[in-house]
DNA sequence: GTTCAACTAGACCAAAAAGGTCCAATTTGG
DNA sequence: CCAAATTGGACCTTTTTGGTCTAGTTGAAC
């Protein structure tokens, strides 16, 4: 009963992303440092949120990676169930007749009550919120005002205007 | 994020056996239809919920499991715990510097929250109570009245000796 | 239209966990 | 003391997890 390392580095990302200014797009290489995940790994774990939806990519040249969501109305829960799928606490919590104990066992009541509270923890965590927390706790983990964030991505000319994503399929 | 089988099957026993006379001796091909778990793989249930100490065994003839603890003061959370180890919805939850982030991510708090939560659900199950609701749904399934079940299992000489453990390092 | 930075897709792998089977060790009843 | 009844534990197979790596695609800029 835990949830996967993809799960929490997951996290890290969205939390991360949703520290930066809106729009912000960052490089897989930006996010691996700044998550302390392993590139290659993380690459897994971005795909899996583009497929979610959750986040958007960009390829070629500057691309990168951006909040598709608001990190106001997306929380823990849906940033795990994106990962995991829905949370199960028990095989028998399943849709249809998955159990045939179900109607009688009385564990079976107990399980859902668990599997309800722990959803209801983490789908009241925004993720804007606990982005902001981390900009309190540890600001230059998130902000560096010292050098804009974006410049990273930009070829010598030097132009930021990566932020904006008109992105219409 | 799932409990596995095993502790599910775990669960069956517990209550079943916590739904008969106090002191009543089951034997694993009884358990296993009770539970509706096959009796090899109940085996292995059976011994990690005998190691855990909540039920003990008696070998040979006649031999069998009986309850070993209260089944009014435990509770869900100590069957689970039993079966896979102290509940831990993240690795950054170990007790340790299990994670250096941990000081400051903002994820931490609420991991450490939803795991309380479900601890609280399942702390609050006591399996007495499950066995009690599950003698008021269906009887027939846990009680036989044509024949006394504790048959099997009772010594002549019928004290508690039988927890012969012989554990020589 | 070529180039090249960046993501995408997937194969591949080792280790662990889950789920299940089977036989050996032990105890008791006679 | 032997044989039957039972549990105890070793063993096996499949799936999941966590991770690495390579080849391929995309698209912006020159």
């Amino acid at each position: 009963m835990q949830i996967t390392r993809a799960t929490d580095y997951a996290v890290r990302v969205m939390i991360h992303l949703a520290g930066l200014p809106t729009g912000t797009s960052l490089r897989q290489s930006e996010l691996s440092k700044a998550t302390d995940v392993s590139g290659h790994f993380l690459s897994k774990v971005l795909q899996q949120l583009v497929r979610s939806r959750l986040i958007r990519s960009q390829r070629g040249t500057g691309g990168g990676y951006t909040l598709a969501v608001s990190a106001t109305t997306v929380s823990l829960l849906d940033v795990v169930e994106a990962m995991e799928g829905p949370i199960r606490l028990n095989q028998c919590l399943e849709e249809g007749p998955s159990c045939d104990r179900k109607s009688w066992c009385p564990a079976h009541q107990v399980w859902a009550e668990a599997q309800l509270a722990v959803a209801q923890v983490l789908g009241g965590a925004a993720i804007a919120k606990l982005a902001a927390q981390a900009g309190t706790v540890s600001p230059a983990q998130y902000r560096r005002h010292d050098e804009p964030i974006w410049i990273s991505g930009i070829p010598r000319k030097g132009r930021g205007k990566r932020i904006h994503r008109s992105h219409s399929p």
